[in-house]
DNA sequence: GATGCCGAGTGACATAAGTCATTGTCGTAT
DNA sequence: ATACGACAATGACTTATGTCACTCGGCATC
């Protein structure tokens, strides 16, 4: 089982350049854990003890307003961590943090991974790259909120999905949805009836065509227009 | 001249540990430039070159809508950087960069920084401090953005601002707004019109006394309660 | 097969926020 | 003094989005 701790580590884009041995001090050092769908791994504010290594699974990150309403932040899969933040600023956990699906996690002490950072310079660049794709994201979701409307926000969340999970087919890109409206109204900033006659709307459109939770995308570039334009 | 040079990278949170030896050299390499208001300092997607450390003025990060309504991702004041994310990841200019008022800058080419990281590995550590910062104020902005109204974005806007700007008296905290409502629009994530209607109602609640651009905070604490609340 | 639950779809309605147009004030340049 | 430009304030109007309430269909459990 140890030996299923080190693959998982060596599949993250934080530990994947240490050697095996390195690896194995490290594995010994990692708890893992698992959490059902919608279970809470640590809260906005809490005192942060460490980071997590998804090994299977996903989590999100989010807030919620006063009213009950969340907006995610981002979402993490299998290879990614979440709460890096504390462990190098030594702050709090910075958002809510939630299984998406039943999901196994490593959870590593902060100061295992600093101790790390000193004897490995590659862990600190390797965490600059992750950091910099998440900022850039950021960055992109608060030009969404600010910007755009919910449903070029919806469109964008759709070519992003089929990227991640779609398969091209001669009369266009294929996905399942695994995310109900709920889920994608939090991920978009938006609710659940506003997202659904999105959906409607696209369908009209002739962008999506849509079949309970399956859907075809004919073109492509022709949505991502849709989501950037207007 | 070059002295002048040391000196503002010494006091940049990325640089500020190195030996003046190592200063030295940097500075040499270094180009100095200047910006008047508004000009731009770089278009986002545009090829990445280096980075900027700002000397003296502030740099908006920000995103533009095709009908012209600007958001703001980030501001910063002299002795932040700017366009780091190039520097760690090799990608584009993630946001558009404009001079918030007239700023001078050093612009240090990628290649020099990536070089100074392997030799000096606190500027790893530092980027990340960095990083993890404006991360932790991107989410704050996403959460703004979506949970909350704009009477609610511009008290905790001001709240910042008193922070970084005010003066405390015994009646309260004292500061002159340097932005315009426009600007502070872009800011928040709305229009000139709906800023300043947010002013006068925060005015009627007797939250905040305004006297043409200066302005009064009686109570800091119940500011803001009203940003968090409601 | 009946029951209950969850999620989708949709009409009716409320409202925050954006748009447009006008006015007033202040400071600077002519 | 006058004219001009920049910016703030405000009324009138539009609209996207959120809220509420209800229906329907699929699926699991009993």
């Amino acid at each position: 089982m140890t030996m299923d701790k080190i693959a998982a580590l060596k599949r993250s884009k934080l530990f994947e350049s240490l050697e095996d041995s390195t690896l194995r001090m490290l594995a010994q050092r990692a708890v893992e854990r698992t959490f059902r769908k919608d279970e809470v791994l640590f809260v906005a504010g809490e005192e942060a003890r460490g980071l997590y290594v998804i090994v299977e699974g996903a989590v999100r990150a989010y807030r919620v307003s006063l009213d009950g309403r969340e907006q995610v932040i981002h979402v993490e899969r299998a290879g990614a961590t979440i709460a890096e933040l504390p462990v190098f600023d030594d702050g709090t956990y910075p958002s809510t943090a939630a299984a998406e699906e039943d999901t196994t996690v490593l959870f590593i002490d902060k100061q295992d991974v600093r101790r790390l950072c000193l004897e490995h310079p590659q862990i600190p660049l390797a965490a600059l790259k992750v950091l910099a794709a998440r900022l850039r994201r950021c960055a992109e979701l608060v030009e969404a909120l600010s910007l755009r409307e919910v449903g070029q926000r919806l469109a964008r969340f759709l070519v992003a999905e089929a990227h991640r999970n779609g398969t091209r087919a001669d009369n266009g890109t294929w996905m399942n949805l695994t995310q109900t409206n709920q889920q994608i109204a939090a991920r978009i900033g938006s609710v659940r009836e506003v997202v659904s006659r999105a959906f409607t709307r696209l369908q009209h459109e002739g962008l999506i065509v849509v079949d309970g939770r399956h859907l075809l995308i004919p073109d492509e570039a022709a949505l991502e227009a849709f989501a950037d334009q207007r």
